[in-house]
DNA sequence: AGCACGCCGACT
DNA sequence: GTCGGCGTGCTC
């Protein structure tokens, strides 16, 4: 039956920034002009009482709903599309596999004020450059305002490259100067024009580094496939020049007129690494980060969009940007647990990646020094192709790894003799130290020693740990707080004791040695804010301080020429934690540890204290280093009958009371048994933050799944036909895929 | 999520 | 008598 074509085709599938599982019908006028109603419109649409913004998916002719129920939507907002058809494909993609609302998922890929349903332009980002009377004047005829002398040479070194905030951000008067400058003639105004056919890149080509024979093979082979999906996976020990092997790969795509999306993890898109971008792509990038405002990211999103930036360099997130000329995707750091997003809608940035390139039939690069044991395992089944960088670039070699074996060993706040002979004796020498230990706090429990009970969070299932400078007892996951207590909680006696070792701990240990200027604390309580942050890197580069103490926070990112020696406190809680990815976080921190010893012409060495000297992943990594490391723990998973994946669903819970909780999930896990053999548990009471006051029991059931089809075939099930949005009224619930996180 | 409707307790 | 608590239901 051939439908009269045009006419018929006026109902309108919405999705409508709300919080709910499904799109919405609107229809339009009779005669209503049907050629601005293209997908990817945003929508302004009566809903409810009020009205809401929306973003049109689909234009049909039938609807499941009787014709004089639906609205009239009220006005189309665009006359473009914000969003092209692939990106809709994608999020609709994103809204089923990690079972979010379509219109909260499609919100998330526009910048806030256009959420609002606000009208945006783009602002052209206007260039300086030297006007011809510039470029014949010698700067020397500016020698009486020194500002404006050296704003001169800035734009002349910088060849026309120089945007409005630059200026600014050279100097908070630069436009001032810069008027000066436009008032003599010697400087203009100028703007570049959009890039969509071939053209060669804008920043200067002569920077670029000679490539090593490794470096030039793996650029080779991601060029040579660049028309077509193919995932890479850039393997490259630290200081291998991995970032040269982007830049280089970067170049042959924008000089095809296309674009690049480079994907960071949150502590590696530093000012310094936008800059290198910067000079070697010249103006053409743009970044989306936490830290812009609402107006600098919404800019920063249309220059991308309407074509304006051919790199865009960002944190997860910058996935959801509507990149329409996409012609590469470059995932860095690929094992960093930062790409998964823990909270709202529950998402993997490289999984999502993948999916994105696939789609585009695009190449994609995820790189890595530790890469995660997922990609390892897809480059053994001939998914990834495998690039090794495994050379250093200059003289840097790798230090010495040593397992220190505390067993029976009198520690004193956490520290061996030996790691404390050999933090004295590298002192002596002049040289710095790094210590991690990743818990922050005096002790991590704090028990009576009369009749054992301990300290616990009121609100999560965890210890309170023990802030002695604060005198404060805190929860590391609700950020509950408590006067440090004297008595014991239950039978009233007055002995208490501080059990384990944190950060605070060790650096009184430490400072009782080596004095107060000469030992420095990075953790979260240490450093609060960027200031603070800052002056501790200061205190460390001018050599003040000479043993560095910390968590995780220290081993991301900073480069110390004057660390020669590495100590890990406690490794053994990373063998024998619940989270079945541990033992690869540790080999990764390890690894990134490593790499930050004996940078320099200094030899290094990396000490672990461990009471499993004998554990074999452990030997391994130090004996053999981590492609072996990876590759035993690959087969100890196929012996274990688990797959190298995790197909599983975390399906977690917060609920206002124990029993709601419970009976909850009991309702979910009864709902699924008959539709599995196994792999169904309930996990809890699990800590967790505090959502709202209220809601502060937190349960999980974790869902097995042979397949990931299966994995989701069950969700759909739960979510779909049992209609669990109705059964949970009074939980609020969220499904992890595919968790990395198991408490 | 927001908002309306609806049914029970203290109050200008 | 009403104002307002939040339990329940709905949004094209």
């Amino acid at each position: 039956m051939i439908k009269s074509s045009k006419n018929s085709s006026n109902i309108l599938r919405v999705a409508v920034m709300v919080p709910l599982y499904r799109l919405f019908d609107y229809k339009v006028a009779e005669d209503f002009d049907r050629d601005s109603l293209r997908p990817g419109v945003r929508l302004r649409v009566p809903f409810g009482g009020g009205s809401k913004v929306g973003v049109l998916l689909e234009v049909c002719s039938e609807s499941e709903w009787a014709l004089e129920k639906l609205k009239v939507v009220e006005e189309v907002l665009d006359t473009e599309p914000v969003l092209s058809v692939d990106d809709l494909d994608v999020l609709v993609w994103v809204s089923r596999y990690y079972h979010y609302p379509i219109g909260e998922v499609v919100s998330y890929a526009l910048p806030v004020l256009l959420r609002q349903g606000k009208q945006v332009r783009f602002k052209k980002d206007l260039l300086y450059r030297l006007t011809n009377l510039g470029e014949d004047v010698s700067s020397s005829v500016l020698a009486r305002s020194p500002r404006q002398k050296a704003l001169f040479s800035f734009i002349k070194q910088e060849e026309g490259r120089i945007t409005e905030a630059a200026v600014r951000s050279w100097h908070k008067d630069g436009k001032k100067f810069i008027a000066e400058l436009m008032a003599k003639g010697y400087v203009e105004l100028y703007d570049l024009p959009v890039i969509r056919s071939k053209v060669s890149a804008v920043g200067s080509s002569d920077t670029q580094l000679p490539l090593t024979i490794e470096q030039r093979q793996a650029v080779d082979r991601v060029n040579d496939s660049l028309d077509a999906y193919n995932a890479f996976l850039l393997e490259g020990i630290t200081g291998s020049g991995k970032t040269e092997v982007y830049m280089r790969v970067i170049d042959s795509v924008i000089s095809q007129g296309r674009q690049v999306l480079v994907l960071l993890p949150e502590i590696s898109l530093t000012p310094q690494i936008e800059s290198r971008f910067r000079q070697r792509f010249g103006i053409r990038i743009a970044v989306s980060h936490s830290s812009l405002t609402d107006a600098q990211r919404c800019q920063s999103w249309l220059s991308v969009q309407q074509g304006h930036a051919s790199v865009l360099l960002g944190t997860r997130s910058a996935l959801f940007h509507s990149i329409p000329r996409l012609g590469l995707i470059i995932v860095d750091e690929e094992h960093d647990s930062s790409f998964k997003q823990q909270e709202r809608l529950r998402f993997s940035a490289r999984d999502m990646a993948l999916l994105k390139a696939k789609k585009g039939n695009i190449p994609i690069i995820l790189g890595s020094a530790t890469p995660s044991l997922e990609s390892l395992s897809n480059v053994a089944n001939g998914r990834f192709q495998k690039l090794s960088l495994t050379q250093r670039i200059g003289a840097a070699v790798l230090p010495k790894v040593k397992l220190l074996d505390i067993r029976n060993q009198r520690l004193e706040d956490g520290l061996s003799g030996q790691l404390m002979d050999a933090i004295s004796k590298t002192v002596a020498r002049d040289e710095q130290v790094i210590l991690f230990l990743n818990r922050r706090g005096f002790s991590p429990a704090l028990m009576c020693h009369a009749c054992g009970w301990v300290a616990r969070c009121k609100h999560c299932d965890v210890n309170l740990v023990v802030h002695e400078k604060a005198g404060l007892l805190r929860c590391h996951h609700c950020d509950y707080q408590h006067k440090k207590i004297k008595q014991c909680g239950r039978c009233g006696c007055v002995e208490l004791v501080s059990l384990g070792v944190g950060t605070e701990r060790v650096e009184r240990a430490l400072v009782a040695v080596f004095g107060r200027n000469q030992v420095i604390r990075i953790d979260r309580d240490s450093v609060r804010h960027r200031g603070d942050l800052d002056l501790a890197l200061q205190a460390i580069h001018s050599g003040q301080a000479k043993v560095i103490l910390g968590t995780q926070m220290l081993s991301k990112g900073h480069h110390f020429e004057n660390v020669t020696l590495v100590g890990i406190i406690d490794i053994d809680s990373g063998l024998f934690s619940v989270d079945y990815h541990a033992p690869e976080k540790l080999a990764q921190l390890i690894i990134q540890v490593s790499g930050r010893a004996g940078r320099s012409h200094k030899k290094g060495l990396v000490l672990l204290q461990t009471r499993q000297p004998e554990h074999l992943l452990l030997r391994t990594l130090i004996e053999k280093g981590f492609a072996a490391f990876a590759a035993a723990s690959l087969l100890e998973r196929k012996v274990a009958g688990l797959p190298p994946f995790s197909f599983q669903a975390l399906f977690r819970v917060n609920a206002m009371s124990e029993s709601l909780a419970v009976a909850f999930l009991q309702q979910v896990q009864s709902l699924l048994l008959p539709h599995v053999e196994s792999g169904v548990q309930v996990l809890g009471p699990v800590p967790a933050p505090i959502v709202r006051r209220a809601q502060r029991f937190h349960y999980q059931l974790l869902i097995q799944a042979e397949q990931r089809k299966q994995l989701h075939q069950l969700l759909d099930f739960l979510v779909k036909d049992v209609g669990l949005i109705k059964i949970a009224r009074k939980v609020r619930w969220s499904i992890d895929v595919d968790p990395v996180d198991l408490y």
